[in-house]
DNA sequence: CACAAGTTTCAATAATTATTGAAACTTTTG
DNA sequence: CAAAAGTTTCAATAATTATTGAAACTTGTG
């Protein structure tokens, strides 16, 4: 059983560190736990798969959290599992190609947000009622703007998520600048 | 002092309480408050302008909670204080253009989060390392991928900002569909 | 200028959400 | 198949975040 083979430079350790932490510090905004965040931060900048016991280890977590959060990011499409020949021991290897993250995001949002929040607007806008009623009026137009929004976001993030590498960032940067 | 010259209709009265539930339920997906995401729903269908005593009693909230809340709208740029002539009383009215609420958002979250995020990213990639080390090429490989979406993400908010009424659905439109 | 009407603040508290840890479960191995 | 190694689950608890409500403050009024 070899030990880290790790040469450990601190500087190194400690810039790591510090992205972890910021990764984790920017998760409330999104509505995702600290661990989740720090985890996939953990994963993305290690060069070798990690196992539970060294996730634990290195975000101070307890082994119940690491083993829910490391699924969910098998959930989301993130990290995968990588068994390691003879080795009882699972490994876990982050999805490294950013376009790819974006991607898996993407989707997994617009899958549980977007596309359930559209659902639940057609259906309130489907309700009838007196149109010469000017609370009416306002509240159906209210609904049918958000709507166009909400079609517009799905246009976007679908296109998003079939862009290939380079064609995505070009037609941007060519709109915009 | 007039009462509610509404007519409470029911039908619509509920509809909009399913709105505004909808919206609250989604406030967890983006790191706002309930109070927040609800106050906001309740303005964008409400006709006229409310004042503090509506919106606590419509939303069944404290007085304190109230007044912080419609507050932060403001700072969003979400409402604006509408002064009665003759009133002491306060009352507050929605940005009822979708597309203007929109980029008060943007706007604000850009600021916020995007912009903090890239300016500890690039303190983070300035830390100089050893180029031959496996360690320091992976992490520095990360941040400068992160960055690279970072940059594309801040392109296409700022773009968007700018954007006029319909350019911007049209251009989405024509790029992705 | 004293009072009334309205607004803001913030420490205390409630509600929510994340995390732990120990027990149950699963899989592998001798 | 018993023990060992590893993983998952979930009720209990900790940590965090939102909300309340009462006191302080501000502004307009007779």
């Amino acid at each position: 059983m070899p030990d880290q083979p790790t040469p450990t430079n601190p500087a190194l350790e400690q810039a790591k560190a510090q992205f972890i932490q910021l990764w984790g510090a920017s998760s409330a905004n999104w509505g995702i736990s600290r661990s989740l965040a720090q985890m996939h931060a953990l994963l993305l900048v290690s060069p070798a798969a990690l196992s539970t016991e060294e996730l634990m280890a290195q975000l101070q977590i307890s082994r119940g959290n690491a083993s829910m959060t490391v699924r969910e990011l098998m959930d989301w499409g993130l990290v995968y599992k990588e068994l390691k020949p003879g080795e009882r021991r699972e490994y876990f290897v982050a999805e490294k190609d950013m376009l790819q993250v974006t991607r898996c995001i993407i989707r997994e949002r617009k899958r549980r947000e977007l596309d359930a929040m559209k659902r639940s607007l057609a259906q309130l806008a489907a309700l009838p009622g007196d149109p010469a009623d000017p609370e009416y009026r306002e509240f159906h137009r209210v609904l049918g703007d958000i709507q166009q929004l909400t079609d517009s976001a799905d246009s976007v993030l679908s296109g998003v998520m079939k862009a290939e590498k380079n064609w995505l960032i070009d037609k941007f940067l060519r709109m915009f600048l």
